[in-house]
DNA sequence: TCCTAGTTAAGAATTATTCCTATTTCTTTG
DNA sequence: CAAAGAAATAGGAATAATTCTTAACTAGGA
């Protein structure tokens, strides 16, 4: 079950609940507890459509940006110009190694932060709202030594 | 003018010199020169196009692949999906500020080697190729405070 | 000069994402 | 509880960036 605090989220942040939305988040709630592999659009609807066949795809990409920028999920550019997602747990902050041979993301505790704040100083004229910070590698899988 | 350095570097990795990759190469080293803000595919063809009049876009995109796979060219990737490059300066490494409201990129020199150097010990399954670090926010002109 | 693997132009195709618009549905207010 | 307005949705069309296909061409080595 999604956590009640997601949905409070929702309404703290005015986002309006349809029966959609609360789909998507159960998808994305599920996805993070099977080990955190972040999901593209077309997925997410595959999994809402088997409870909620009537759903658009234009809706699921709507909500994820909205999710987006609600700060509820995390969009994750990749190289091959796809996008994933994943929900954001209230209080943590990570970043990602990703394999180039299959895709598989591996979420890595370690931030920047340092360097951060030395940009924010000597570039004071930029007022600094994000960032992002993914290693590229090859799995044990995917490695060819 | 291009120095030889590029060309001598092509010949070195085994790719072949045609007019139409000297044309790039010579838009991407005018643009380096005069301030770093990389291009897109696009706006390279249109460069191009006014001395080499009938390149196509798929040589463009074609060409732009080939010199990043070996190493002549960086390729960043944009939160719009749209790609855009830079060549790549001998012996030089930088990351960037990115401005959220107009594109605008700013070179930092600031790279997390030291986080990149503990991953590689504690993900030691990952064989680590490569990595991304990119700030985003609001230039002086597009801040609004 | 000849040969051939690598490269190109042109346009079609693909893929991910966004737009359009009529319809529906939350949520608030009376 | 009903009505009204704002926001969200479905469905399909549209867009934009990039890639594919194929036949013709060419760089660079023998
Ligand atoms: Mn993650
Ligand atoms: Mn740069
Ligand atoms: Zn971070
Ligand atoms: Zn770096």
């Amino acid at each position: 079950m999604i956590p009640g605090e997601f949905i409070e989220h929702l309404k703290r942040v005015g986002v309006r609940l349809t029966p959609q939305r609360q789909e998507i988040l159960q998808v994305l709630w599920e996805r993070a507890q099977a080990g955190g592999q972040p999901v593209n659009a077309e997925e997410v609807m595959k999994c809402v459509r088997s409870r909620y066949p009537g759903i658009s795809l234009d809706t699921v990409y709507r909500t994820l940006a909205t999710f987006t920028r609600k700060g509820i999920v995390n969009e994750l550019q990749f190289k091959d110009q796809s996008r994933r997602y994943e929900l954001v747990i209230q209080g943590e902050h990570h970043h990602h190694l990703v394999c180039l041979g299959c895709g598989y993301v591996r979420e890595i505790a370690y931030c920047p932060v340092d360097i951060i704040e030395r940009v924010k100083e000597c570039y004071s004229d930029f007022k600094i709202e994000d960032h992002s910070f993914t290693i590229y590698g090859y799995c044990a899988q995917c490695r060819e030594d």
